[in-house]
Formats: structure tokens, C-alpha cells, sequence
DNA sequence: ATAGACTTTCCCCTAAGGGGAAGGTAAAGG
DNA sequence: CCTTTACCTTCCCCTTAGGGGAAAGTCTAT
């Protein structure tokens, strides 16, 4: 099937799956005469494959390894676990990080009487002024 | 004060010093004749507040605008008020997406047993063959 | 005078594509 | 058969917020 086609069975955009062509993630059969892609079913498979990842935050290189153990029918589901906790642990460290943030933000926020008169705690509190 | 001195008492690198100087964010005194940047205590006042108002996770464009604020003596606080609820509300929904993403991965990682054994549920969520 | 530390501008690089131009191709309608 | 329209291709620039490094100019101390 052509581009178009393929992109939305996978649920991704043309562009995406020229890119990921191009970068050899998923790389359909290209015709020598007019150099269209023509994508099997089993390219949209991967396709679809990676968009969940993608949508899973893993970086396109993760999808890549992942796709990699997807196809080695003997891998051990050690591999697989271990990206996945992997995964976990940065998603967590970044959750952490932004509540800290939103903790922070929201203490200024509440301090802040938010009116037309000038005197802000949030502006004091960047500007080092305690 | 030359940049490098500018940058650690700002806490930055002199890279970023001089990307802000580009954008026109922090823009020194600069000899026309060594074209060496010059930069003053209100200077670094400035580059210490944009490096705060970053580390809590407002764009370069957002500091901007809060620089404005910060300059301006008669704001209302109000507008400060407005982009920081915008900021924490950003945050917020950023903080719900990592959370249901490391609610779903960690099921996943959990219902596998991560052995030598290639029959893997993370995969077979990931292909979407349940 | 020269070595070493510092500065400048300039250019390429990052992640993951998006937007759009210029030009070739295919399917449908007249 | 011809044309319109939809689709395809490659190519190039754009995004964030700077980092890395080259080449060349400047400052300071010896």
C-alpha cells in the first residue's frame, strides 16, 4: 500500500513515516522506477508497534532497540523488563522534579494577592529578595 | 565585569550569557572597539533572575515577559499572578499524562516475568495482540 | 616579547518531526 | 486520449535552548 494509506492504519502522519524510513526504523520496499514506498502489512505492524511505544515516552532510539527485541522471536523478556523499568524510573524522577516545581510555583502563586497593585511576591521571590 | 565572571555569579555558563544577549534578553554595554561585553550589577541581577525564573520550568519567552514585569515598577501583580497559575496548570496536566504513562508501563513491567523466556506482555501489548 | 587565559564571531549539532516548494506519478472523469 | 486532481518524491528551512569547537583577536603577567 502506499504512504498515505499506511500512515493512517498506523496512526501516525506521512512525514513521521518518512522519517522513520529514513533514519532505518521501518523501511518499506521502495520502487526503483518511481521511488514511491510501497508499505506490507507488516511494516504497518511495526509502525503501529513504535507509534504505541512513542506514545509510551520512549525516545526513538528506545523504540528501536524495542523494535529490535520484537523481532527476535528467542530474545529473554529480561531485556524487554529492564527498558521498561528503566523507563519508569526516568518518568518517575521526572514526576518528582515537576511536583516540586508546581509546589514551589503554587506557594508563590497563593502568596501573590494577584491585583493592580504592584507589590508581588513571585517577582521578589526570582529576584532573589526573598 | 567581563562575561565569564558575569556567568558564575549568575550561576550560568558564558554560552548562555551569550545567547541571551543575541535574543536581546540580557543585552551588556559592548565596546564597539574589542567588542568585548561589558556586563553591570543590574545586568547580572537580570541573568540571575531569568536563571531562576528557568529552573522553574518558564520558557525563555515566558522570562521574557516576566523580565518585562519584573522592570516595570508599576505592573499589577495581577499579570504575574496570571502566568504563574498558567505555568502550574501546564505542569499539572504534564504531571497527570507521566502519571497515568508510568501507571500503565509499570502494569506492564509487573505482569512480566523478566527471564530467559521470550514470552513477553510487553511486547504483546506493544503489537497489540492484548 | 611571549605565553596563557580570556574573548569574539561563525558554523554545525541536538529530538522528532512540521511546513512548504518544486516536480514527478497515478487514478478517475470527460 | 487528455486533463484534472490527488498523491508521491526529494530538498531545504524551522522549531528549543543552548553545547562544542575552530579561528582569530585581546588582555595580563612575566
Amino acid at each position: 500500500m502506499k504512504i498515505l494509506e499506511a500512515a493512517k492504519r498506523a496512526g501516525l502522519t506521512v512525514k513521521t513515516l518518512r522519517y522513520y524510513a529514513n533514519i532505518g526504523m521501518v523501511t518499506p520496499h521502495q520502487d526503483p522506477a518511481t521511488s514511491y514506498r510501497d508499505y506490507s502489512e507488516e511494516d504497518v505492524a511495526k509502525l503501529q508497534f513504535v507509534g504505541k511505544a512513542r506514545r509510551f515516552d520512549f525516545s526513538v532510539e528506545e523504540c528501536r532497540e524495542l523494535l529490535g527485541l520484537y523481532e527476535d522471536r528467542n530474545r529473554p523478556s529480561r531485556e524487554v523488563k529492564a527498558l521498561t523499568l528503566k523507563k519508569v524510573a526516568e518518568i518517575d524522577s521526572r514526576l518528582a522534579e515537576l511536583q516540586s516545581l508546581k509546589d514551589e510555583l503554587s506557594g508563590l502563586a497563593s502568596a501573590c494577592d494577584g491585583d493592580h497593585r504592584p507589590d508581588c511576591p513571585i517577582l521578589n521571590a526570582l529576584s532573589g529578595q526573598t
